[in-house]
RNA sequence: GGACCGUUAGCUCAGUUGGCUAGAGCGCUCGCCUCACACGCGAGAGGUCACUGGUUCAAGUCCAGUACGGUCCACCA
């Protein structure tokens, strides 16, 4: 009777195999069934070398769903997978970015509102809109909140956007252990990141400072080295008409024209003999007369301009160099929000006062503007301004040029300062495995480049807050350098609302008072803990998780990242741990889009995940993700996932057709333990023990992709040619004896196959296991090669290539005949070499019904060669 | 300007210590309803491995250089 006759049976999950397989439905029915069974959950009573820890991403969650989500996080998925079924109890947690700058500007948009922190909390408040149905572009409506309202908001639209992010992740088939999860806002980490910043500042690794730094005037806050980008911005070359002390002209060229009332010196480079003989005098400044002195600095260039400079307070870091090194006054003009400040500089007087005052609260755009026309009015300014283009330094995330401007601000050592911090760094790098291994390059590179610490403080309001408060004294003004600590068991606290020990609220911001800092801390400074937030570091936990977890196994991360999270991971667990975090590191590349250009949000170019993984299936999805090598920027590109999907079904099927040789598939969980008797059998057993040690020492690797590429190139060979060479025989068209030898080693390859496949593939082989064993795949073990091997035997493994390839040649024979496959031959020849017809000889028989022929002749030859007399039709 | 990565079939990519006539999939061409699969099967065409030189019995693979593409950093008068 033939299978088509059986009754069939429609789902999987009620055992039995299906008459027609399908992928249609399988995520829902494994997503649920893996979420009420626990498969993926950690061992909390497992000892480190039991352990294989992750340190996962978390994603930002105020930014939509990507594409590039699905990709990386399934490379992390495989490695967790494999290694659980290593045998090693897999801490693989989830965790939310919900902390940060992205979030406040959702919030913004989504409910119309912005933060004033000068404003009392209001129980009441409701803000304007909800479910973002607040217009765009109407910011001047957007209605004012205090600073807890704000946070509330925040904390109210995180929640929605998790949900939206765990249900792709499940639906990608993500092993996580969902007990674990956190949010880098929640209490937890806010407790942790403050506990941790606290260390620092005992140890002297955290420190404020008064200075320069780079500043966003949009967000109105100090940015950090790490969070910088450069774009190229047209601008002009202005010649300036400086007056030297005997009344001639010294012209200088300037982009800035705007600073000119921050100018406190003139450069030039100590060998510049055209302005050598300045040295010790005094260059009067166009417009407002004041006098500079003429200064020397071996980082003014010659070449540029015309060799001298005018250094104001700040137009660029170099000019902060200057500044510092050679002692000069500090003479701002641009204030915190970008615009010209009221406060004229004490060394303009007169004239020059009467000009400032036409820019004072004018933007920097204005300003020059206005500046311009002055110059030009005075015939200070030569000719006309020269334009050009010229990389302008921006806060990636903002769209005004970065300004520097002078306030206290927080850091944290990093090695920037050029100490023995950095080589310490530099050596912890090296005891880190980078995956690909050049990735440590960047890592180097970046901290060779670091022209400064850590700038942690800003001045925003979505985030961790700094933990300290200060006394005010009699004045009512700060004494920032004895800052009030909070006890760490009061952790997490907001300076803002909370008191600290021996004052009450009633003596906040009063003078002999106190004041909290207003700051918060960026929200790397939180997620560069990570490692601690997920295993409950420091915490009252009685799993003890950390001494479990800690250092980690595997950070996976993109390799665009490495300059902020990997490196400031490194220093948060130098300084607390003196240790590295993770001994690996595994980079993923970007996604490309068939332009080859980086998939992202504003270009207007993403393909939304959950589209792509209801269209082709969580697996084939997870194929074309896998099939991206580590490191390596990959094209998005859907005609994988077909392929992909085409590799799910085909599982299915050949699944199917091995287990019809055992009825219901009872009789072939029997057959493995059926000893193969059969030379071609033994064969393949050989190949696929290969294959087990190739994928296993691929993926120890962290190379998912060769394990999924070698393992996938074995399939297809094993259904194009050792299941068409066995199939009759299977059958027991040649007796039962020689059949159960194919149906051990049928058993054999469907078991070992599926767990090969069960990392990239978790839902297809968790379906075709559900049809004959019991239990979830993903609990069992990784393959044996040995095992396989001792089945194998002496079977030499290139029978089955040889007889692949002669099967080949037959079947041509009806192929340029244009006539079907099930042609019979009435007689067919195979030439081949002496020793090669030796190692084919226990497959004649195979061949013979494989290529429906009467009879098959060996001839000795040179080099293969197949002739056929076909039957006639 | 510095560093790193890449350049193999029309497209996307393998090619692990140098080793027979360089591989896969897609696409293309020509066939086939073959009792697991037509969401399938079979066969075929298609490449001076970016270029130049070197080492070697032997180079896609190692070395030097060049070109092109990409990324990061620096450059901001």
């Amino acid at each position: 009777m033939s299978s088509d006759d059986q009754p069939t049976t429609s789902g999987a999950a009620d055992g039995g195999i299906p008459a027609k397989p399908t992928l249609d439905g399988i995520e829902a029915r494994w997503v649920e069934q893996w979420r009420t069974s626990d498969v993926y959950a950690f061992d909390r009573s497992a000892s480190r070398d039991r352990v294989f820890s992750i340190d996962t991403p978390p994603p930002t969650v105020s930014g939509s769903l990507h594409v590039g989500h699905v990709f990386s996080y399934t490379h992390t998925d495989t490695i967790a997978r494999f290694q659980r079924m290593r045998g090693k109890a897999v801490f693989y947690p989830m965790g939310w970015d919900d902390n940060g700058l992205p979030t406040e500007r959702r919030v913004q948009n989504y409910f119309g509102v912005r933060c004033d922190p000068s404003l009392p909390y209001d129980a009441d408040f409701e803000p304007p809109a909800t479910e973002g149905k607040f217009p765009k572009g109407s910011d001047k409506r957007q209605q004012p909140c205090s600073r807890p309202n704000f946070i509330e908001l925040c904390d109210r639209l995180v929640v929605e956007d998790e949900k939206a992010f765990e249900h792709l992740f499940r639906t990608l088939g993500l092993s996580v252990d969902w007990s674990l999860l956190y949010a880098t806002i929640d209490e937890r980490s806010r407790r942790i990141s403050q506990r941790a910043f606290l260390n620092n500042l005992a140890a002297g690794h955290a420190y404020q400072l008064q200075a320069p730094s780079l500043w966003d005037v949009t967000f109105q806050t100090a940015v950090a080295q790490a969070e910088l980008e450069d774009r190229d911005r047209p601008s002009a070359y202005h010649k300036l008409r400086f007056t030297r002390p005997d009344g001639s002209d010294l012209l200088i060229d300037t982009t800035r024209p705007e600073l000119l009332p921050a100018c406190v010196a003139v450069v030039a480079h100590p060998d510049d003999e055209r302005y050598t003989p300045l040295k010790g005098q005094t260059i009067t400044t166009p417009l407002y007369g004041v006098e500079v002195p003429m200064v020397f600095h071996e980082l003014a260039d010659p070449e540029k301009g015309t060799g001298t400079a005018m250094i104001c307070t700040f137009g660029d870091l170099t000019d902060v160099t200057w500044w510092r090194e050679l002692n000069l006054p500090a003479r701002p003009v641009i204030g915190r929000n970008g615009r010209f400040i009221d406060e004229t500089p004490d060394a303009i007087t007169g004239e020059g006062a009467e000009r400032y005052a036409e820019v004072i609260g004018k933007t920097i755009h204005t300003g020059r503007e206005i500046i311009v026309e002055q110059l030009k009015a005075a015939d200070k300014l030569v000719g006309e301004p020269r334009p050009m283009t010229h990389p302008v330094k921006f806060f990636e995330k903002g769209d005004k040029p970065l300004e520097i401007i002078t306030t206290r601000q927080w850091y944290i050592r990093n090695g920037g300062r050029g100490d023995e911090l950095a080589k310490a760094l530099i050596d912890r790098g090296e005891q880190i495995a980078f995956h690909p291994d050049y990735m440590r390059t960047r890592y180097r590179n970046w901290i060779e480049g670091l022209n400064g610490d850590w700038l942690i403080s800003r001045q925003r309001f979505f985030g961790v807050p700094i933990p300290l408060w200060y006394r005010l004294d009699d004045a009512g003004e700060p004494i920032y350098d004895e800052p009030l600590v909070p006890d760490t068991d009061a952790l997490p606290i907001d300076p803002s609302t909370d008191v600290p020990t021996g004052f009450d609220e009633g003596r906040r911001n009063q003078p002999g008072g106190f004041m909290g800092e207003p700051d918060i801390m960026d929200t790397w400074a939180t997620s560069s803990l990570t490692p601690q937030i997920a295993a409950l570091w420091a915490e009252d936990d009685p799993d003890g998780l950390w001494d479990r977890v800690y250092p980690y196994d595997m950070r996976p991360q993109a390799h665009d990242i490495i300059r902020t999270w990997l490196f400031s991971t490194v220093v948060r667990s130098h300084f607390e741990e003196d240790s590295v975090p993770w001994t690996n590191a595994a980079l993923s590349g970007w996604i490309l889009d068939p332009d080859r250009k980086k998939m992202s949000k504003s270009k207007g170019n993403v393909v939304v995940p959950t589209d792509l993984l209801e269209q082709y299936g969580s697996d084939a999805v997870r194929y074309w993700s896998a099939s991206g090598r580590p490191g390596t920027d990959t094209a998005f590109d859907e005609g994988q996932m077909k392929i992909g999907r085409r590799l799910a079904i085909k599982l299915l099927n050949a699944s199917k057709f091995a287990l019809g040789m055992g009825a219901d598939g009872a009789g072939l969980v029997a057959a493995l333990e059926q000893p193969v008797t059969e030379a071609v059998d033994r064969a393949m057993l050989a190949r696929l023990a290969d294959l087990v040690d190739e994928a296993t020492t691929a993926f120890d690797g962290y190379d998912y992709a060769r394990a999924l590429e070698r393992t996938e190139s074995f399939f297809w060979a094993f259904t194009d040619d050792y299941i068409e060479l066995v199939k009759n025989r299977a059958y027991a068209s040649r007796g039962d004896e020689i059949a159960a030898s194919a149906h051990a080693a049928l058993a054999r390859a469907l078991d070992t196959l599926l767990r090969l496949f069960a990392p990239i593939l978790p839902f297809v082989t968790e379906e075709v296991w559900s049809w004959w064993r019991e239990g979830s795949l993903h609990a069992q073990s990784w393959p044996d090669a040995a095992a396989l091997r001792a089945d194998a035997g002496d079977a030499p493994g290139e029978l089955l290539p040889l007889a692949g390839q002669v099967l080949s040649e037959l079947r041509r024979t009806k192929t340029e005949a244009k006539l079907s496959l099930r042609t019979p031959i009435t007689t067919a020849t195979i030439v081949l070499p002496d020793t090669q017809l030796a190692l084919l000889a226990p497959a004649i028989d195979d061949l013979r019904d494989a290529s429906v022929a009467a009879e098959l002749l060996t001839e000795a030859g040179d080099e293969l060669a197949v002739t056929a007399e076909l039957a006639e039709v």
